[in-house]
DNA sequence: CGTTAGTTTGAGAGGACTCAAAGTCTGTGG
DNA sequence: CCACAGACTTTGAGTCCTCTCAAACTAACG
């Protein structure tokens, strides 16, 4: 729980009954590489807090996954519209490399936001921050060569890139794996 | 004020004395087409809640104008991360239809925030929105051709994507004026 | 009503795609 | 602990979409 109360102390101030809380309503659980930890078809129930690994958000179009992003060490995950608005989205959620996440359930941090305003806070500036990473990414793949996406991604996942594999970086890319493997073969 | 207390009651329950503050503490305006509202070598202290007409993002890049995105009625605009980080940023707002905005400045949210829990919940649900937004349009350019991308534009903006000039159509999509007259010519 | 910005049309070049096949890695079961 | 199947990555050839550059046309604004 260390790194998620870095995170929130980072932007509020995390006071003693808060972290009381937070411990009490959440667990941490490990997965292994390659579990799905949320399903398409269900509401999304749960948001997950990365203390170690890689996780990643992914939909099906025809028959082939995309990558929609990746998350790692100090990052919330969830199915955000359906976890935001509790009904079903086409997102799943897998594991890239072995993980021990924080789990928070939808309920409780509805109590949370009930009763420690401040969570509101940091909910939305957490967001905020994922917001201005979205923008630069639409920035990133218009205009651009297929190089240009790939630098900025090396970029935007500097600790984990050469983790994640060439073929999920390609759909996350919106370009074809032969194409990445002939960018990266030049550099 | 109408429909930012419109657009305000459809998320949270907006007492008589947020109603009120709200009322004390922003100013309507009107701005002609052309106008620019927000310099990008500023910081921007100011949101724009729209009641008509329509406004752009937008940045250069290499000489020429990026269009980020474009707001109407019932919607936020200001340099998101200027705004909430109080910095600079490049982007810049313009004016592309005569308009009637709600100006709120970033002390005056803050009071807000500060006094009004309910407020934050509201500024967290309507980012949220957003958020969803920007997914919805990055899956939208990824592995589209010019013809989807504009299909998919004219389907977000369905009551504005024909008031705004091609050319920022065009580097909103990212691709070239010559490439969207082609497309048009063509339905 | 002229100037300037915006849009259309055309021709040619180049980057990324598709399809195909070979090579490499990974994990599972014997 | 090794061998093999299946998945992933690399390489190649040919095609197509979108870009660039150039020029004509049209609309908007003072």
């Amino acid at each position: 729980m260390i790194k998620l109360f870095e995170n929130i102390s980072k932007r509020i101030k995390l006071s003693k009954e808060l972290r009381t809380e937070l411990t009490k309503r959440t667990t941490i659980k490990t997965f292994k590489k390659g579990d799905i930890i949320h399903y398409a078809n269900e509401v999304c129930q749960h948001s997950y807090f990365i203390e170690k690994g890689i996780l990643r958000l992914y939909f099906i179009k025809e028959e082939k996954e995309i990558s929609e992003f990746f998350c790692s060490l100090g990052e919330w995950i969830n199915s955000p519209r359906s976890f935001m608005q509790q009904k079903i989205d086409h997102y799943s959620i897998d594991v890239i490399e072995d993980c021990e996440v924080v789990i928070l359930a939808v309920k409780d941090l509805i109590y949370l936001f009930d009763n420690f305003p401040e969570m509101e806070k940091y909910a939305r500036m957490d967001m905020g921050n994922s917001f201005g990473l979205l923008m630069e990414r639409i920035t990133s793949i218009r205009f651009t060569t297929a190089k240009e996406k790939y630098d900025h991604f090396c970029k935007t996942y500097k600790s984990i890139y050469y983790r994640i594999p060439l073929k999920m970086v390609a759909s996350y890319l919106g370009i074809t794996p032969e194409t990445l493997s002939r960018i990266r073969k030049h550099i």
